[in-house]
DNA sequence: AACAGAAGTCAACCGACGTTGACTTCTCTT
DNA sequence: AAGAGAAGTCAACGTCGGTTGACTTCTGTT
């Protein structure tokens, strides 16, 4: 059954294309199904629900790179390259917006993305830093989507204006005491 | 006209506690009428449409504090207080909430939230580092709404299990760093 | 060529929502 | 007390979106 394939693989992009560009709740499965060239019927028989079409949509792995090859001083500048690679790239190859843009809107959306925080970036500062992995892993999310969020949804003229390397060498240096300064006891 | 007055404000105090807790599509002019015990056509009568009542309850001063009159090594310490405390506080003092809330979804609540980073951090923070002010203010909202985000919205694990204490004493330093370090050439 | 099962189409249902306009009730002035 | 204007009620309209089910068309095997 080739046939079926494709447009099942036509929807998927189509969806992954609109859930990219728009929340979940402005996304509608007839949009998606014009775009994929097909019948909104045909998005139900395949994948059942809207909502279930979107957690096929995205599988995000974030391809973080193993920073224990990398030197000491450097792994926050190689993260946070990374980090923006994901979203400067316009060849959509991780679902990381798809997930960002709902999951202020859709509660699904955001357990993914908690999802993905644990098992991804969390376990990779557990790599290099094994001690307070989980706070320092948290701090780092916390720069790292609010310069998602402030540049990317939000579209601040502040962040918006700058090249990308201007903003690494101004928030490397914060990730990367992040991820090696000791911290306060706490 | 006193009942007016009565009426009207209780609409604005529905529509403020649903926007704080759900994103501009998820809230419903039905739901809002019935949390204030009046008749949906009179949300309407009052304010003329969903979108009218929404700009209306958003107006949002931060209240930033005058920096100039800090400590200058204390500036990012305060900043990062004065900033969660709005969150943490269940007074509601602020819309803040709503606006980021809404913000991913709605381009209106965008909008207006630029508006307010251009209008109260930027200017806050030309008043005690003209120098590249609004690089410097770029790089604290990409941290401040970072935290929000990550604690607030997304209940990420690792931030929300912080105490305000605790995420003071780990991220006032980069707030600080942001406030009052030289900056690389760009 | 014929037939079965897959693939695709079409129209409609149902619920939710913002908004409207006609109607009723209240309230205050004279 | 009466009348006018404000305040509030009610039912409905129109739209949009997810989903359904019956129907038609295609495709590949015998």
């Amino acid at each position: 059954m080739k046939k079926s394939e494709r447009t099942r693989a036509a929807i998927l992009e189509a969806a992954r294309e609109q859930f990219a560009a728009l929340p979940y709740g402005q996304v509608s499965v007839r949009a998606i199904a014009t775009q994929a060239q097909i019948d909104p019927a045909m998005v139900v028989r395949y994948f059942t629900s809207k909502e279930s079409l979107f957690s096929t949509a995205i599988d995000v792995d974030l391809h973080l790179p193993d920073l224990r090859g990398v030197d000491a001083e450097q792994r926050g500048e190689v993260l946070l390259r990374h980090f923006l690679a994901i979203w400067e790239g316009d060849d959509k190859q991780t679902a990381l917006p798809i997930l960002l843009r709902s999951a202020a809107t859709h509660e699904a959306a955001a357990a993914r993305l908690r999802e993905v925080y644990v098992k991804q970036l969390r376990a990779m500062v557990s790599t290099v830093a094994p001690d307070q992995a989980a706070r320092r892993a948290g701090l780092i999310s916390s720069q790292l989507l609010g310069i998602a969020l402030t540049r990317y949804v939000l579209r601040l003229p502040d962040m918006t204006r700058r090249k990308p390397d201007g903003l690494v060498a101004d928030l490397a240096p914060a990730i990367q005491r992040y991820l090696t300064d000791d911290l306060p006891k706490d």
